[in-house]
DNA sequence: AAAGCGGGGCA
DNA sequence: TGCCCAGCTTT
């Protein structure tokens, strides 16, 4: 059980939401998924990319991709080696296949429309709870909770006062943002999104900019004096240099600027040779890649897959 | 519950 | 360098 901040009545909630849903009236970013005549489809392929991707990124890939892609149907036609290319150097390069693979099945199942049902979505692959929701929620005004890096962080500090979220989502997170829902759907969507570009803009991780904050006096977190994160020592960094996902990478980098990469090739590529076919190994059961074989079945080289 | 999965930018 | 970014899937 929770309550809104300060205290768990009607009026200090309703004061919350205004407060909060017209800062963002006035300092919302101009984002193309964001246009009133949005599609379901250009909702869901921008949440596909912004998956652990900053918006700066995805903003451009995104406007290249609809233009090439504008509907489901169109890439459910391309091939994977056409949408591995496109996606580039967005990062988890899986998410472009599951986005295909989505397309077809909302061609096969759902006519070629996004389905508005979140059970529906979530049915998809590539789609966990939150890209749900939020496909839900933006682009067809259901009410339902959102809930984000973002999200998570900014009701941790106003309702929960602590620095940052813990690092696995609790249920507790979950009840807190239902118990802060509006009630009428249309302004239940738009408070998510407020929250959301609330925590993308101003209550962000390294510096929050609370001089800027509209709920500031609100803050438990503030009002607490600014509590160190208590999860600091149980967040760990994953290491990155001479990794598999490294060597996955450049992998694929390679492999989006030419058709065919030899045996030979690939070898230049990464120095721990074993380490490396493991990984070749890796990107073909993830059908990132697929293995050229001669007549005798010995693999010649490597290819994105034609389809 | 924890691990694996990319890549870039910034303090 | 460490940390963060509109997470999902598999074990």
């Amino acid at each position: 059980m929770t309550t809104a901040p300060d205290c768990p009545c009607a009026d200090c909630t309703s004061t919350l939401h205004e407060t909060i849903l017209t800062w963002y009236d006035d300092h919302a970013r101009d984002l193309p998924w964001r246009v009133p005549g949005a599609t379901g489809w250009a909702v869901l392929v921008s949440e596909i990319m912004l998956q652990q991707t900053p918006v700066v990124r995805v903003e451009p890939a995104w406007r290249a991709w609809m233009h090439r892609w504008p509907t489901p149907a169109d890439l459910a036609a391309a091939s994977p080696a056409e949408v591995l290319r496109a996606w580039d150097r967005l990062g988890y390069p899986r998410r472009a296949l599951r986005l295909r693979e989505a397309a077809r099945t909302i061609v096969a199942e759902h006519g070629g429309v996004v389905p508005a049902d979140e059970a529906a979505l979530r049915a998809l692959p590539g789609i966990g709870a939150y890209t749900a929701a939020a496909v839900a929620a933006f682009a067809y005004g259901r009410r339902t909770v959102v809930l984000d890096t973002n999200v998570r962080r900014v009701l941790g500090r106003l309702v929960s006062g602590m620095a940052l979220p813990p690092p696995s989502q609790r249920r507790a997170e979950s009840e807190t943002a239902a118990a802060m829902l509006p009630e009428e759907p249309e302004r239940s969507a738009r408070w998510n999104v407020a929250v959301m570009e609330l925590g993308a803009l101003v209550c962000t991780a390294r510096s929050p900019q609370c001089g800027q904050c509209p709920v500031a006096t609100h803050c438990r977190w503030r009002a607490a004096e600014y509590p160190a994160d208590e999860f600091a020592t149980a967040r760990r960094t994953q290491a990155w240099h001479g990794t598999d996902r490294q060597a996955r990478g450049r992998v694929l980098a390679a492999l989006r600027t030419q058709e065919e990469l030899g045996t030979h090739e690939v070898g230049d590529l990464w120095p721990d040779a074993g380490q490396l076919q493991r990984v070749l190994a890796g990107l073909c059961l993830d059908r990132l890649i697929a293995a050229e074989t001669d007549l005798d079945g010995v693999v010649t080289g490597y290819r994105l897959p034609q389809e």
